[in-house]
DNA sequence: AATGAATGAGCCTTCATTCAT
DNA sequence: AATGAATGAAGGCTCATTCAT
């Protein structure tokens, strides 16, 4: 029996005696939410305080503004993706460079199943403003992290990779599944689809291997 | 009877004649320039109607509303994006496929030369609409007929692209550039850009032809 | 019979086919209705639109900002009651300085006759902007002008008035009458107290000329 | 049994007694503090709070509300000038009328223990809520106690105030100075600026005086 | 007594769109 | 066809105030 609040007619509901931290989770939950349900238009602060069960007030008490928000949404979303394509390179027996590739490949795309509107919205509202350096960074390395690691195994290692290749790799990369994801293609979750996307990274790099 | 717009026959008529064309001319134009000089943020409508030296009310004369407008001058920027294209290959001599690869790739590049942050915009507010597959589309059909090109040469040629194939390659050239322009990357002119890029195109079409 | 604003039932009215000029009048003249009945408090934008009978997106075609209007607003007051001065003035035969100081001081107070409340509050939102100096500089002048022609009567001339006891003479003087209207003295509008004002002018430029 | 406040006792008590005491001094402190910063925009009750190192909730256990809060200072800054004032005409030394306005006019202007903005902003938030007769009521009484005392000196008496008399003198004196404050005039402090006003108030007495 | 998270009415402002002229 | 004054829904954000702990 929530103590507060007893005439849920009009307006607020959710008794929560929420610590800070769960009002947090709570904002951010539902800004996930209004984003994936109707992408950046919808994301307004209002609705996102209606949909997160808080007052707007409460809003503000956390983020300094709308872009506030939306900077932690992202940040979240790329933390969320870089744990799950972790995960998944830790868990690959297999060590080929294929293998490896593969996984992450499909990490990548797994991680966009889940919420694909919420975000594609992000994706864009975070590439309006000027983030998305700063917040692929971690994904760029990643990827040489991940580079330096070939050399440990038997593949056919690859020279390091030079800023204009490190930008065309990653950014090829996440550009055809962004644009999978945007364009909503139906091969999305395709084995063809991950193939390619294998074929992609492998033959490019293949080409520096043979270049160097 | 199509009573406005052909705009996109790109010639200007006798300046007596076609007042309308004339008109969506200057709105387009302006859109442009505020596009360029302000970004979205400044892109209202009033401001183009200013810009343009037209009234806004002659600016809903022609566009129905303000994603009209948007996409308007998308399609106007595809189509000239192409054509640019188009003429390069036309121009190009050499006929190896590298050749021919990297006359696209320039051509690209150098579309986005012009009015960076304008198509920096426009790319930002489209795909916020969901258009992007319209208008990328006749970018896929020109690949594709590039592509169908190839095989008349001396070649080495390839199989035919399947359609996840003709995505990825698509999708994976135009992502690397969009974010290019998006980041403001600094080497976006540079020589080694434009060769990382033909790289990554070339050895994807190897990959394939290897694999057939 | 006013011809304007008919349905007063719920929202709007007034088919207007205003000018422009009739428009900005009709926004003081809510302003100023609204700053009479609530005092600065009241003085929202909204509530100025509505009591003016145009919508707000009208109110804010011709003023940048709610400042803006209180400008307006107070450069309006302070005209009207340097009018009303002058035209006391200038009616007065009488030309002893008594009579023209007689003269200003009746005009200041029946300058706060009309509408108390506004003046007040426009006085202090005024005050509270530091637009103070810039707008009773008028003031200042006229006193000075006042006192220039002095030279040319009869009476016992004073010597030019230094920055201090310009100052000194313009804030005795709008002070009291300041502190009557807002305090509502009754007998604000008393000859008795007419006369304590002239006094108090007379008797400083007295002293003035005393140390001269 | 009055339980929150006397405030006004402004004596200390045994630092381990009257916690509420203190409490209270602290929020008025802080609230001169934030005043004098920031100007009436920055006061806001969150940030005395914050300012004055105590709660929210428990500003408003001793406060009803913003406004209290502000009488209290207003009410406090008085008490305080007239305290100054007395003082200082009590240790005046020299009995002459001219002296002992000297003294409550330099009192007045040294007022505030030097917080010019705090002053301001007071006198502004005050006078918007219609308080100023009360506030102003002791200066008027003590005005007149000032006068009364006057009579026993050696002094050119002068026969007592009327009541617009002795409104004009207060409002008159402490119109010139508000105005110097609210306007920030740089001569505020100067000893002309100090010879003005006490030139004002002897020259409107010795008028009362011979007219008498 | 004190705390401070939560509330929400309401403010200022923008801008896409309409329509009488 | 063109104009542009007018509209008003909607958005971001502030801050006085409450109340469960």
């Amino acid at each position: 029996m929530p103590p507060r609040r007893q005439l849920l007619d009009k307006k607020r509901r959710k008794p929560h005696q929420a610590r800070a931290g769960e009002t947090v989770d709570a904002i951010l939950e539902g800004a996930a939410q209004i984003l994936e349900m109707g992408g950046l238009a919808a994301f307004t602060t209002n609705a996102v305080a209606e949909r997160a069960g808080v007052s707007i007030g409460t809003l503000y008490q956390y983020f300094a503004d709308k872009q506030a928000l939306l900077r932690a949404i992202a940040q979240q979303e790329v933390q969320a993706t870089l744990a799950n394509v972790a995960k998944a390179l830790e868990g690959e027996i297999e060590p080929s460079l294929e293998g490896r590739i593969r996984a992450v490949v499909r990490a990548m795309i797994n991680a966009f199943r889940g919420r694909q509107k919420a975000r594609k919205a992000v994706a864009q509202a975070v590439m309006a403003q000027g983030f998305s350096v700063e917040l692929l960074a971690p994904v760029a390395a990643f990827l040489a992290h991940s580079e330096a690691h070939a050399g440990q195994t038997s593949d056919p290692t690859f020279p390091p990779l030079g800023r204009e290749q490190l930008f065309v790799l990653s950014r090829a990369l996440m550009g055809v599944i962004r644009s999978a994801v945007i364009e909503e293609q139906p091969f999305f979750k395709s084995r063809a689809f991950e193939d390619e996307l294998v074929r992609l990274v492998l033959a490019y790099l293949d080409a520096l291997t043979a270049a160097a």
